[in-house]
DNA sequence: GCAAATATAATAGTATTGCTATCATAACAA
DNA sequence: TTGTTATGATAGCAATACTATTATATTTGC
């Protein structure tokens, strides 16, 4: 896989082109029957992005769910054994994407502040364009990120699921993101969080500038990407004109 | 009032006289009756925090409430009209009473520097000792902002709710953060991002450190406040040591 | 082409949730 | 003492979050 990255370009084309043979992998604990292999399992993911976005994830069932797709209900359990596991999927779907673009677009950096620039902007970004190489819709998907997925691990059983590997993947970015600081400044004793105050923190400045634009600077001219990029440009020492 | 904080000295002892005096006040559409004015009301306050801790806030039921304070789940409902609502009471209450501990501890301080890092200090800060001066554990109430917090404005009502003035302690809040950081940098084009991502990131690291210690540097040497102070002094270029 | 396996659909049922409504009683105040 | 207000007890209801069972398609292997 490296050497066929190596001779790529980074543009959405060749995301289409690769993701098109590359499959995104979600721990296959959080469902019961892989949605990746049938039609309806694809109808469900496609449309309770389409469903949790329009009514929210607390007004989200499996019974709306299964009225929109035509489906039953009793079908849809034996995909995720509830709601709350499917959102699962759904987010470690999207850091797996995430992931993905990480990895594609920073590969060929050499320079380490150039590198971690472009990494700060992957995650902070507002996902804009559909790639529509799947029946997701990545640009619904990520109103859901910055709007629900808090809920997946703020629960009593994080613990638990932690231990079962269902946020590997979002953890393993988190560290993607450390590796580059601690490259560009070795002895900075907070890598690990200032990655995960980016990541979020991204997520949280989108949130503020939906809903309460009286507490962030972002909005027309000032986007998240600038933020953290100052931000972090000014942690480390480094100037980034 | 200001008056009198001049003459006060910061600790807890004066935190317990002088709340015995002022009330903290909660935007009062948030409740059907105010819970301060009978010994019922406070005994929901009171128990609700430990069941929420207990159980989680979607386990957490007005009925299981009743159960525990041996009263009856319809007269629960005469003081909040919904959990959720409740969940905005918890949270409105202790943001109030961290902008207290925020005014009473810096007012005194001049110099702009020192004055912004003991804001840090106070909103990052572990609560853990609780001041006992009410029926409300505010250590067991902490635990419930880390983890219910984000809760109460992840949701389709957020625009409504905000419009009703729901958040309006937590939005001043941010903007007295955001002044200090302007008296010490007034061209920082940040100010308001900056101190927002202070106020939620800190309760992420604690977060974080309870459950997911492999994506943070917060634990025992390292606290939140030691992160952010230092995120801060090289953001805003000054050093502090 | 047919049987067997598998996937989906339809229906029913259950305990719990998130309430509302009504009526009774207790406490307290005018 | 009478009225007002607060609380308690009970009932009821539609929706949620499932589980279980049975029926009917659809696919697959031989």
């Amino acid at each position: 896989m490296i050497a066929i990255l190596l001779y790529l370009q980074p543009n959405i084309l060749v995301m289409k082109n690769l993701l098109s043979v590359l499959k995104i992998n979600v721990p296959d604990k959080i469902f019961i029957k892989d949605p990746e292999t049938s039609e309806l399992g694809k109808k469900i993911i496609e449309n309770s992005i389409y469903l949790i976005d329009e009514v929210g994830f607390e007004s989200f069932t499996f019974k709306k769910l299964g009225l929109k797709i035509g489906s039953n209900e009793s079908s849809i359990y034996r995909y995720f054994e509830s709601k709350h596991k499917l959102l699962l999927y759904l987010t470690s779907w999207y850091w797996a994407w995430l992931e993905y673009q990480l990895v594609i677009e920073t590969f060929s950096i050499s320079d380490a502040k150039e590198k971690l620039e472009k990494a700060i902007l992957i995650v902070t970004r507002t996902v804009e364009e559909d790639t529509n190489f799947s029946h997701i819709n990545e640009t619904i998907l990520y109103k859901i990120i910055v709007n629900e997925s808090s809920k997946s691990f703020l629960t009593k059983g994080v613990k638990e699921e932690n231990k079962s590997g269902y946020f590997e993947i979002y953890k393993r970015l988190v560290t993607r993101i450390e590796q580059m600081i601690l490259s560009i400044e070795p002895s900075y004793p907070f890598a690990l969080s200032l990655s995960s105050t980016i990541i979020e923190g991204s997520l949280h400045q989108h949130f503020l500038q939906e809903h309460f634009p009286s507490i962030t600077n972002c909005g027309k001219k000032i986007s998240p990407t600038i933020f953290f990029t100052n931000l972090v440009s000014k942690t480390l020492g480094f100037t980034n004109e």
